[in-house]
DNA sequence: TTCCTAAAAGATAATTCTTATCAAAAATGG
DNA sequence: CCATTTTTGATAAGAATTATCTTTTAGGAA
């Protein structure tokens, strides 16, 4: 059990949340795996374990957990929004050929907000900044597509 | 008509792309208005001129011109696309309230995409940065329900 | 101008993602 | 172990977008 799954675990306590076999193990999974992973995907992943699993159940608890702070819900080009269980600062890369979103580090850009602010009256209350590409996978499949053609 | 849009016409037709009234009155809408519109905003926007047009129509024009390189689709948190006729760089500020979208000027990010590419391994194409909050006219509504409350 | 043909429009069905509904099952506190 | 409240699972409903197909139209050629 890593801490921050067991951290999670007692901030749903703490909030007078019930723990149920499904809700613990979407929680879990969501934590433990470094993709970002869609409402389908999880639900996926957890049908050998839930068989009997409904997709509303999936969505229900991601909503909980995004209520109770717990993760960040991720919309972007593709249809289906993509779930975060890191809440520490960082920014996304995307891959625009199989909507894969990576992690990486960057200095945070501390004055964007206040100066946004300033700019537009808004009272600006975050931000977020990502960039869009071909990861390397993709990039590797377009090559041998070149290569199979000639 | 202004220049903008004769651009955009000139483009299409360079790109053997077919006028219509319809599709006419679409690009002209989006480069004229300020805001970022939703393909169902710009569908009753045009509804007067065109009672009989499709929501279809609509959307199959913002796919060419996004194909085209005229328009931006802008993806965020609420369920449907907005457009953006601005292809310049800028940056969006979003009510969380209301979803208005607000352009604002910052200096472009030029090293975001190297570094990322460096980190992540992708091949990056661009960017996008956003902060959002609480819009004027929605801090304004705000204070005045608390005044109606006391 | 008129005609031809490919493209686009319009109507509507289909798809996809997500939320709502509600009866049955399960989780906590006593 | 019981009672109460939540959660689950099944399914319907909803919203945004795309696909399909017939009719209409744009734009070049005759």
């Amino acid at each position: 059990m890593t801490d921050r799954l067991q951290g999670a675990l007692n901030k749903l306590k703490h909030q007078g949340v019930r723990m149920t076999p499904q809700r613990h193990a979407i929680l879990s999974y969501l934590i433990n795996t470094l993709t970002h992973p869609t409402a389908d995907e999880i639900y996926q992943a957890l049908a050998d374990k839930f068989p009997n699993m409904s997709v509303a159940t999936v969505y229900n608890n991601l909503r909980l957990f995004k209520d109770a702070g717990l993760v960040r819900e991720l919309t972007y080009g593709d249809a289906s929004s993509r779930f975060d269980a890191n809440l520490e600062e960082h920014y996304h890369a995307i891959c625009r050929e199989c909507g894969k979103i990576v992690d990486f580090e960057y200095p945070r850009l501390n004055d964007v907000e206040s100066i946004a602010g300033k700019e537009t009256g808004f009272e600006i209350q975050s931000h977020r900044m990502e960039v869009y590409g071909i990861c390397r996978d993709c990039q590797d499949k377009k090559a041998d597509k070149k290569v199979l053609m000639n």
